[in-house]
DNA sequence: CTGAAAGCGCTTACAG
DNA sequence: CTGAAAGCGCTTACAG
């Protein structure tokens, strides 16, 4: 990558107009320091000769402002450009900045190179969606730059978060009619094993943070207080939000001669690839076999049936995150995921 | 938004250790201009101190290169984000780029603020997706930067095109079996209008450059290799690619006496939706109707059924405008889109 | 209303 | 192997 030709600097601009420097920048930056018609002139020969106005580099060395916003993710890129989610909180936060005129440097924590730590001296402020890897989120405090961060808590730190536990309990309470019923989870990342399984006594165990147990624990709480209750045996973990994991895992669930009746998904492409299952067998959803997700992505409304879901309002999530940033906003706020009764349960 | 700490410079660095700022930068950016054990006592120091390394503005205000490159979206930052074709696109740059240690900074040429202007000047390069609205794309021609666009030409531009025309053939060919067959197309902004409405014999005549188009062209040659014919009035145009309009478009088709028994559809969206009322009306597919996608978004393998479509190769577009835009590769590439049989047609 | 001058934090020939 | 000095392109108090 080589650049052919040099773009005039306000310098070159100056002389060729005849006017310093300082009134050049006024031009730009501040239309209340000289005449109406000068600045009119100046705009006009700017435009002519090819000077698209300071460059924000230089501009933002001088003055210590980018106005560009940065988003940590905790995934990469790649994968993050493939997530539902994350692309549904990333439209909710440009929409946000757009308005607000400020840039997006979209970064990852699992990147660890020289270049994105200088790239981190750029931005006035971050988002960090999803607990980071490395030293990013260190680096970021220690700048004293203003921070939001969200799906984590961190000491003192500004914060969205969303109440999985109580979705869960509510939208197991609504699945689940009563003691009569076989309830299952499909459930992930809640081990650390890469096979499709179902988990075990022992994996109950101990009183986990995260937030795929904060839903499970939900889950099972709304079971109870259907008079149900949820075997470990009956609890299916994946490794990985796939279909075809989906698909192994329900099949696993449906092959039981003690059928569930009741699937609870922990995304909704697991709920889809339970409803694909369920059709192989000729099973009906929902009069057979009821089916919830999570996330509500668009395609669990697309989806045949149409599925119940919990909404983690991502979009919502994204503008309140930026919203936070640019306002100083230091809350810890924990935002509602809300029930969406559609026809799979 | 406000900042609180100031974070060291390499100055206060360099007089803290006690060596020149030259050797903190050398330390950092040419490991081999001093001793292995200067460096090292340099480097540890500086995180002690809690330099994190040279800043990118400054850095790229003296070099002329920030490693940063741009991807400037014709749609806003929302939609595009909520563009399953615009996140495969982008995952397969970040690929790329995230090898080759550069930072992505998102831009859309819809957005015209001053501050949109001076972000441009921080990019060492562009990436275009869409022809852009605004005088963006000839602020950075001008500017002499590398640049890559991307489903659009321009006169001696670096560019990634797909065969719109041939892929639609290919599949019109497929899905259409003879002369007794009944086809229909479902596209999406063909027309100005922003109806859901059959198009006229009118709109027929001129020889049209958009991509929807080139579509059509294909779909309408294809047909006639199999005998058949397209008129307009079996011709639905969409203004916007969304689930609702779809069902309204296909409930058009489908309420005819002369019933199309196949469906070209310009998008998997487009596609999904006419399934949904495929189903309503009690028609199977394929053997009532068969019905084709465009894109190969992810939910097109989950649909039930899985949809026959034309692969776009985003994230493959991505990966390879990336490729070339770090490589000065100035070829103007038109890519295959691949057919991809599956249960619909 | 306008301009001369300092300085933001670096990198890079160049001298030693 | 190391350091002194210039300069990247701006903005901003300040003087006039």
């Amino acid at each position: 990558m080589t650049r052919t030709k040099k773009p005039p600097s306000l310098k070159d601009v100056s002389k060729l107009i005849g006017v310093s420097t300082a009134t050049i920048s006024n031009a730009f930056n501040r239309p209340d320091q000289l005449s109406k018609s000068l600045r009119e002139r100046i705009l006009l020969e700017c435009q002519r000769i090819g000077y698209s106005g300071p460059s924000m580099i230089a501009r933002s060395l001088r003055s210590g402002q980018s106005d560009v916003i940065a988003v940590m993710l905790s995934d990469s890129l790649t994968y993050s450009f493939s997530d539902p989610m994350a692309t549904d909180f990333m439209a909710g936060i440009t929409e946000v900045l757009a308005k607000a005129n400020k840039q997006l440097l979209l970064l990852s924590s699992t990147v660890m190179s020289d270049a994105q730590v200088r790239a981190e001296s750029l931005p006035d402020g971050f988002i960090f969606y999803g607990a980071p890897e490395g030293q990013s989120f260190n680096r970021v405090t220690r700048s004293g730059k203003p921070c939001i961060v969200v799906d984590f808590d961190a000491p003192d730190v500004s914060s969205v978060n969303i109440d999985n536990f109580s979705a869960c309990k509510e939208l197991a309470e609504h699945a689940i009619h009563g003691e009569r019923d076989i309830p299952a989870i499909m459930g992930m990342r809640l081990i650390a094993d890469n096979q499709v399984r179902p988990i075990e006594d022992k994996d109950l165990d101990h009183d986990k943070q995260e937030i795929s147990w904060q839903r499970l624990f939900g889950y099972v709480a709304g079971a109870k207080s259907r008079g149900a209750e949820i075997p470990a045996d009956n609890i299916i973990h994946m490794p990985v939000n796939v279909l075809e994991q989906a698909i192994d895992g329900a099949r696993i669930l449906l092959a039981r001669t003690q059928r569930p009746n009741v699937i609870l998904c922990m995304s909704d492409i697991i709920a889809i690839g339970a409803c694909k299952v369920a059709d192989e067998l000729g099973l009906r959803v929902p009069e057979d076999l009821r089916i919830t997700g999570f996330d509500d992505i668009a395609e669990a409304k697309r989806n045949q049936p149409a599925l119940t879901t919990i909404s983690q309002q991502g979009y919502e999530k994204g503008q309140l995150a930026a919203t936070m940033l640019l306002e100083n906003d230091t809350r810890q706020v924990m935002m509602e995921a809300k029930l969406v009764v559609r026809d799979s349960a």
